[in-house]
DNA sequence: AGCGTATAATTTGTATACAATCTATATGGA
DNA sequence: TCCATATAGATTGTATACAAATTATACGCT
């Protein structure tokens, strides 16, 4: 049993982690691999840089990330030539039918996270969660604010 | 705006280790380091396995960490004199200091994620989420046990 | 004592997370 | 046109997460 909230959140995200690691075992992707993968899925053709704002990661773990999956057949990469910085980025017909797959079990493993719960808690719960992002969001500029200005100092 | 429990679990992960990263960084320990020594603190003298146990992580890593917590004098580390194999960790009174300095801030921002929500939901949202984690735990073996059935094929 | 087995830690290899730096390209103003 | 600046990605270095193999020690049994 785990006492407090912190340890709640680092516990919960490792076991989800974990979990899906398992599903995606069997199709040799890593579960960042399949974040990265779900997103280009939902906006075909979007560049790195987009990706990154919809995930919220990191541009260097991103392009090994992306790197990878080119090699092992799971997206295009084609060069804009408008400007040649940019790449639109695609699934291939190998990694569409993976994702379809994963993306329901996924669900059933999230419909099956809430067993025992009422509707009434389950709702608050994820309106209690929000809130906890929103006041983690919160935190964090503030501590980057402090850091900025020693920074400055 | 986040829609799934998956995606909010891991989103507020992240966002709590980017916090404590920002808190820690000053004393140039990770999160992972920090981690591993308020288990210390809290068992003097236990073992890495038995740190493995508290923590549900990887020997793997738990050896580099203690090698470069070693390395910069947060531990101590002494062979069992009655069991080779063993080793007693403790801390040093440099990260003694430093432990409790960083647990005040790590609890003052515990108590800062809860703003704005009613003690009820706080108890009701804890709850719901000691079930949910407990339902991960329970998936997580269905599915460890699913890959060993189709290991022994 | 000798041997097989179990266990504590370390090591190795791959895939992240993330900060810092570098490269190539694009854009706006003199 | 030329140059400073900005931006998209890639690269580098350190620290995890985790699986698999290795090392050293302990223990039980004959």
């Amino acid at each position: 049993m785990i006492e407090s909230f912190c340890d709640m959140i680092n516990k919960s995200a490792l076991l989800h982690k974990r979990i899906m690691t398992r599903v995606l075992q069997k199709y040799e992707l890593t579960y960042a691999q399949f974040q990265v993968l779900k997103t280009i899925q939902d906006h075909p053709g979007l560049s790195a840089k987009e990706v990154l704002i919809y995930l919220d990661t990191d541009k260097a773990t991103l392009s090994g990330i992306l790197h990878r999956l080119e090699k092992s057949v799971m997206i295009h990469r084609k060069i804009d030539p408008n400007d040649r910085r940019l790449m639109h980025l695609h699934l291939t017909h190998k990694s569409e039918a993976i994702i379809n797959a994963v993306k329901e079990q996924e669900e059933t493993c999230e419909k099956k996270l809430t067993k025992g719960l009422k509707n009434r808690e389950i709702r608050i719960f994820q309106d209690a969660f929000q809130t906890i992002i929103n006041n983690q969001n919160e935190q964090l500029k503030e501590r980057i604010k402090e850091w900025e200005e020693t920074f400055n100092e």
